[in-house]
DNA sequence: ATTAAAGCATACTAAATTAGTAGGATATAA
DNA sequence: TTATATCCTACTAATTTAGTATGCTTTAAT
């Protein structure tokens, strides 16, 4: 079971703004000071800005500002925009989470669990 | 953030021996039961068989067995061998879940969590 | 002993996903 | 007008996943 570098990244990136908010920060910052590949993270926050998680500032001094404040954004959006829906799925089988797959029981409970923590870690929490 | 079909295989394929242990069933009722690639499966069960959840009978009339009873085999357990750590890590940075990185606090709350549900769940617990 | 049915071992391949690059278009503050 | 930033899209390389193929070994039944 795993978690891509994307959502490494990504709440990486999002918590380095939440800890300069209401600041603006660009890319270039942003990725020397996280050791992200530029053109990479610039792609990623970009994903992070259509689903409205970060304002964008164009042209000469633009940047990156969060949209809420650090405690009205949880690390379970960023990670779920930047990895998919974080409940597990069955595959192979016809089943989609119906009685007839025992072991389908085990991938909702995780799922909660999962949504459960991560959407109760507000990025004001992650900022020392 | 995903589980592979080989934990998914994995854990149907324990479920499905839970179901019937202490009996003996071989690679091709298994497979074909749980409609998974008996050749593959095979490979799967081989490598549970390595780490002792199952057993194995040689020869005609042989197959597989639970290496224990039901409810001392976890879905953690079995998961965590085919998918690999269930505890997500930092990659990118040299980061090794110290305090430099404020992410970290994210996937070691998580793994707990993870873990606290997956070695909760006994293959006992799976079958009707 | 012979045979057939099972597991065991290893190597190969195809498909999908992930991570990262490249190059330019567009917007805007100075 | 220009420099600096985001935005957009296509491409590529590497890795992982899923699955196949082939043959060997073990063993119960005959």
């Amino acid at each position: 079971m795993k978690f891509s570098t994307k959502a490494e990244y990504g709440l990486r990136a999002m918590v380095n703004l939440a800890s300069c908010f209401p600041e603006l920060k660009n890319i270039k910052s942003i990725s020397q000071e996280e050791k992200i590949s530029a053109k990479y993270l610039e792609r990623l926050i970009g994903e992070l800005r259509e689903r409205k998680i970060v304002k964008s500032l164009k042209g000469k001094n633009g940047g990156y500002v969060l949209a809420r404040k650090p405690e009205q954004i949880t690390a379970g959006e960023i990670i779920e925009i930047m990895d998919g829906s974080m409940v597990p799925k069955c595959y192979g089988n016809q089943c989609t989470h119906m009685k007839t797959c025992a072991s389908s029981f085990v991938w909702i409970k995780l799922g909660e669990q999962i949504r459960k923590t991560l959407y109760g870690i507000k990025l004001s929490d992650l900022i020392k």
